[in-house]
DNA sequence: GTCTATAAACTGATAGAC
DNA sequence: GTCTATCAGTTTATAGAC
């Protein structure tokens, strides 16, 4: 019996994932470097390895594949930090927490960066009938780093001459950015984890620690 | 005598700025919220108040347009950045002129976010032609902000556990998307500056002072 | 499931009147 | 300086063969 004969992998065994994986998966590159309205179904097509024509057998239309790439690139990196933080002891500091969030959400931005760098490069660029349904998984997860930051706020661990609202906003999005600039040849992933982490609770200054 | 009759001047008395300035400015807020290939330049005529063909007599093409409002948007930032620095007095810390800097990059990201934020949403989706005029003057501004962390970190002012490169490159893409979503509505771009530098100088954590 | 062919609309840019 | 008119090319999406 074939490893992948399981009709809901996304694999075959000859031509790699399958077109409509593939498709999915080119748009995102070309959505990320041209930008949403600048790719053409027929770039799209020729880089998935089918005729543009083929592309509607699998989607209705174009602002459904646009769909689906934005919610790929959100959800990678929601499964990324839930994951992490659920893994910790139930007696975690809020620091602690935070970390594995950042290193989460860091881990999901730069693993699968064509869709998450997509996400947050075109979702200013959309129509407002695309951003509609993307709207809900967004605000969802704005609310868990609210809550994250405001439990840390009430246990003391975080500053408290900042709105959380601009901590979150603040963090957030530097982590997002990073996926426009980190560069993997110059060290680890783990490593450079660790020093966004120190930057994000201790900020650049030094600050004696004696 | 007018107060506009300046023949330098990019206004004039009855219709605003001229239609040449106009032209930049809509384009500027209409590739920041469409992108550049989704923007038409029948759009960018319309938001203009002349029609298409009008362009062509004040731009080339509509990379030349593009060209301009990208040039434009760094320009304003580094404009602001390097006027409070020099007007610091000469003795003054690296974390002053680091402040000083921060301010003013934020100032002018802020208060021109049409060509702020058209230029570092549309600068990873422009075509290359596009891109090589401007890789100069932004290879400047981060070589200039490249000084300043070094030369923080070589008086003991800076943190020694992260590269001076991760350092800028995490600071000023988090100050770039600060466009993206600073509200005015809540409260003021002081208080808001302010808020932002402590962040970066000391981090999100709380850290007693006593 | 994938293809070819095509419809209907839109694009940047140009030419020349005023 | 601004206009109208238009060219040549491209776009999303559809219809129907295989």
């Amino acid at each position: 019996m074939s490893a992948n004969s399981n009709p809901k992998s996304t694999t075959n065994d000859t031509d790699g994932p399958i077109t409509r994986e593939r498709i999915l998966l080119e748009a995102a590159r070309l959505f990320r470097h041209h930008g949403y309205a600048a790719t053409t179904l027929r770039e799209v097509a020729d880089a998935a390895g089918v005729k543009a024509g083929s592309i509607y057998y699998h989607f209705e239309s174009k602002e459904q594949i646009l769909g689906e790439v934005l919610d790929k690139g959100i959800t990678i990196v929601i499964d990324a930090v839930r994951t992490r933080i659920e893994a910790l002891p139930k007696n975690s500091t809020w620091r602690d927490r935070i970390a594995a969030g950042i290193d989460g959400h860091l881990w999901g931005m730069l693993h699968h960066g064509d869709f998450t760098s997509a996400n947050i490069r075109i979702y200013g660029q959309i129509p407002d009938s695309a951003k509609d349904n993307h709207r809900v998984v967004r605000r969802a997860y704005a609310d868990y780093w609210d809550r994250l930051f405001e439990s840390a706020l009430a246990c003391g661990e975080l500053r408290q001459d900042a709105s959380t609202a601009v901590i979150r906003l603040f963090v957030i999005g530097a982590l997002n950015w990073t996926v426009e600039w980190y560069n993997p040849q110059r060290g680890s992933f783990e490593d450079f984890s660790r020093q966004i982490t120190a930057i994000v609770f201790d900020g650049i200054l030094r600050h004696d620690k004696a």
